[in-house]
DNA sequence: ATCTATTTGCAAATGATTTGCAATAAGGGG
DNA sequence: CCCCTTATTGCAAATCATTTGCAAATAGAT
């Protein structure tokens, strides 16, 4: 199962769910977008400003938009800089993803532990609404070698 | 069972541990071990050095010289500020939070998924040497009914 | 008490992210 | 297409957590 949902995202259709909630389609959203549309795993927000032209504050002003807009998911890899990654339609994003502590390369990880885990989790101490946050950290296979 | 090994940790026995990798047992640092040492959730740099008499920086120095040692460990809820708890004598600390989003209660949770989960992921992709971080988030019972 | 390598306090530096504000551009109406 | 109103941008300055330079203080050994 493709772990992310990338179904080949066409801007057109990206820009219409910034229309249907009355935001503007500026340039620089879109450039944003379209970064990211190509992208298996997540940036950071200067990764994606190195590759556009538009300033920095603008890339975090859009990326927090995008999340709250539920377009774009926020992970954090423990390093102090927040990564980002498209959303597809009705994607909520959820899933992991295996990092080399090495060499930072990235793995995207579909699969979870049972969803009873955290039932329970939450039962027993009278939480409502759980959801986790979970990453894996290793050696990949290059780094093992070197 | 315990999910921390707060055992009563003495501070002559956490001093010995300092001792017996040569480094100096200072004010500060006694200090900092004893604040943590009667906390049960994870304590922010800041947090710590509140409940002391010391310059922030040498929480921060300290903080990191003990995460070094493995008598601290830091935890990461997401919210760009490092926790710290203390450790136990042959503890790796290895375990997970349940975090309110709103009013930050902490509940320590000391399962963990199946461990051949993360051996299937990390033979998967030939990582090496796979650990994992995880922490869970939801609504306490005190948030709910407010 | 003395000596020397550590460690501390304080201030300044960092790095990621946010914010104030004036200039600019998007989308709607005429 | 032009105009208007309002959202958005660029740029610089501000925040926040954390780190670092450096001279003064001090732990531990002699
Ligand atoms: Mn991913
Ligand atoms: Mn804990
Ligand atoms: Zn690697
Ligand atoms: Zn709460």
């Amino acid at each position: 199962m493709a772990v992310h949902s990338h179904p080949r995202q066409n801007l057109a259709e990206l820009t219409a769910r910034l229309r249907q909630r009355d935001r503007r389609i500026t340039g620089p959203r879109q450039l944003i977008l379209d970064v990211l549309r190509r992208e298996e795993h997540p940036l950071t927000a200067r990764q994606i400003h190195d590759l556009l032209d538009c300033d920095l504050a603008t890339v975090y002003r859009s990326l927090r938009l995008l999340e709250e807009m539920a377009m774009v998911k926020r992970f954090d890899f423990g390093d102090g800089t927040a990564r980002f990654e498209l959303l597809g339609q009705n994607d909520d994003g959820h899933h992991h993803h295996l990092v080399c502590r090495e060499c930072s390369t990235v793995v995207e990880i579909g699969e979870c532990f049972s969803g009873n885990f955290e039932n329970r989790i939450a039962r027993q101490h009278g939480f409502a609404n759980v959801s986790h946050r979970l990453e894996f950290f290793g050696l990949c296979p290059e780094c093992q070698a070197a």
